[in-house]
DNA sequence: TACTAGATCGGCT
DNA sequence: GCCGATCTAGTAG
């Protein structure tokens, strides 16, 4: 495993082309001396002006400005009433992309993270796998909220470090997950036959 | 000022 | 498989 910190010149693609390179590189949320971290195996590609189920559709406002962002930004937003989640912002300023990260494979930190999501390290079996297979559990488990918004992934907070190489024939692709529009575009990417990700069969 | 939908999750049937 | 929790931004009146 490699986890050397992705250079700022990485995010500076659109966001469908970076959103299949994500998978298989390394989240880690630095808190002082621990690290919570882990592989990402599920993401989504929301773009600019033209998806109308991206936040950035009805152009920049006050909750999704980050959005908006150079590349290489860190945007979590509330939703739900209950949930973070976080996404990658992508492009160049002004571009308003972001791949949203759904389901990462727990690495280090899990006792940590199982505190943070279930309120004990008890670790059972399925626990491990429901710990962080959806966007709103990957924040909870690595205590990712909305004070992380804005943040950089080249910095020391939060980033994205290269993780392992992953084959072509490993990803999948389908239809995002949890949306209203335009609902028929194939935007999500896994790694197939991974056991964490959110949901395992291809719409 | 009020209503509603939302990139979700967990519990219940 | 369905439904409620719980809050915020957007839209309508």
């Amino acid at each position: 495993m490699n986890f050397r910190k992705i250079h700022s010149g990485f995010y500076k693609k659109d966001a469908l082309t970076l959103a299949p390179r994500l998978l298989g590189k390394v989240l880690t949320h630095q808190i002082d001396d621990l690290l919570l971290s882990g592989i990402i195996v599920e993401v989504e590609a929301y773009g600019g002006l033209e998806d109308e189920a991206s936040h950035a559709f009805r152009g920049m406002k006050n909750r999704n400005k980050v959005m908006f962002e150079e590349g290489g930004a860190f945007y979590v937003y509330f939703t739900y009433g209950n949930h973070f989640c976080c996404n990658v912002v992508t492009g160049k300023k002004g571009s308003g992309e972001a791949v949203l990260i759904r389901a990462l494979e727990p690495i280090s930190g899990v006792d940590t993270m199982l505190v943070n999501r279930f309120g004990s390290d008890i670790n059972q079996k399925n626990d491990l796998i429901n710990l962080t297979n959806g966007p709103g559990k990957i924040c909870k488990a690595l205590a990712i909220d909305g004070s992380l918004n804005g943040e950089l992934l080249t910095g020391d907070k939060i980033y994205i470090s290269e993780g392992r190489r992953v084959k072509s024939d490993e990803i999948a692709v389908s239809t995002r997950i949890g949306i209203t529009k335009s609902i028929e575009l194939p935007w999500r990417f896994y790694l197939s036959g991974n056991p964490y990700v959110s949901r395992k069969k291809a719409i």
